[in-house]
DNA sequence: TTAAAAACTTGATGTACATCAAGGAAAATA
DNA sequence: TATTTTCCTTGATGTACATCAAGTTTTTAA
């Protein structure tokens, strides 16, 4: 599980750099860490800077060590979804990576963030040299298009109400003990994350907290009252 | 590009069996290959046998040699969704393959097929020895995580109409010169794919038929008679 | 600290699409 | 080939949700 960095004031910076701190490379040797670590760059941005663009052809792994990044899509005619949210330990640029293509989003920054990154050419060097780091990328990779498909599955089927249920609860499973969810974004943004626009979000929510299933403590902040009724939706 | 086998009488099968057909291992020596060829345990599926199950832990990759696989999601409240198909040369079994995790989704013969299974433990100690082989899986689940978030994004932010149009002339890419395309499922699976209802795949249809800019030849032939009004949809 | 810019809320209105229903066509099975 | 089953079509009706609009609050930046 991830470590959750969602304020300025959390960090995961040490000096041994980030590649300690990474589940795809964590596992190796010390010795193989340090020599990850020469080969990578450290780059920061600041908040809402670009960090890739669509249809560009960048050929490097970002993983993020610092701060929050989201990954955007556009269509065909201009409409925009928010499809994923990066906190440290997380990577992308794997499209563009494995595929002599293109990248298909674009990643900006949420917050000040620090990323390291890996040129494709050195990280070839390195799947050949350690599968062990392949088979991580792979898990990854594996878990995510399950993700992907289940929000496909959810937005093809459910109401927009059972997925914003849906996703509260799950938002709940990485922060024990509490039952207070930070959503780490605007409802805005949640809207475009679940299909739908963000005046049926405030909609909903309204409806949620009259029927005593949650408590809308600030903006961002939500209380999960009754998880089994809202799973029940 | 995968070669498309949507009839009974098409077979890739051969006196090698299925490993020199396909991507993931069709670059190795011949001698790799004859080598994987032993690991490998050939199974024959009927049509609408289940392959394997959502909720069970089969720890294989699935390789499909000869016809046509289905994969299926089943949400919570049980309703279900064509997410993909798969045709030969195709893999899947993934995630509970790297993940020591359940499998999210179910797979079904959709005609008599035959499929290529490879064991967890055997499939490990090839990755560990050809590295390439990994670098062909991350290729190919990082292209289908990209193409399952853009299925995501036209099912969050698109019409049926633009999703179906989109999908009209994206299947006839695979195949050219000719400009009639073969939907190899039925319009329900249709609908279910692209997450609308069977009426409403019929009345699209329709229209753009009205609108001169198909006709439908039979119930899983169209031609596309103008592409480009289709994409302005 | 104040001004400006986003984000959020709530109401009013419209519409794309689901759902139900029932007859007809095609496909599967015996 | 006959018969059953599944699939497809077309109409009628309902609804979940988008969109527009305008006021309010929160956040950001000067």
């Amino acid at each position: 599980m991830a470590h959750k960095c969602f304020d300025l004031g959390c960090s995961m910076h040490n000096g041994k750099g980030c590649v300690s701190t990474v589940p795809i490379f964590n596992h190796l040797t010390q010795d193989q860490m340090d020599e990850i670590q020469k080969l990578i760059v450290t780059k920061t941005f600041k908040k809402g800077e670009t960090i890739y663009d669509a249809n560009t052809k960048s050929d490097a792994l970002y993983v993020i060590s610092r701060g929050r990044v989201r990954i955007d899509r556009i269509t065909e005619d201009g409409k925009s979804q928010l499809i994923r949210l990066l906190n440290p330990g997380d990577f992308t640029g794997e499209l563009s990576l494995f595929n002599d293509s293109i990248h298909d989003s674009f990643a900006s920054a949420m917050m000040n963030t620090n990323i390291c990154m890996i040129k494709r050419e050195d990280l070839q060097d390195l799947l050949n040299r350690y599968p062990q780091i392949s088979l991580k990328i792979m898990s990854e990779l594996s878990k995510r298009l399950s993700k992907s498909e289940e929000q496909s599955t959810r937005l093809a089927t459910q109401k927009v109400e059972t997925r914003l249920a849906l996703y509260l609860v799950e938002s709940l499973e990485s922060e024990q003990s509490t039952k207070i969810i930070h959503l780490g974004m605007s409802k805005k943004d949640l809207a475009s994350y679940l299909g739908t626009s963000p005046e049926t979000i405030s909609r909903k929510l309204f409806e949620f907290e009259e029927a005593g299933y949650i408590k809308q403590i600030s903006n961002q902040e939500i209380e999960l009252l009754n998880i089994d009724e809202l799973l029940m939706i």
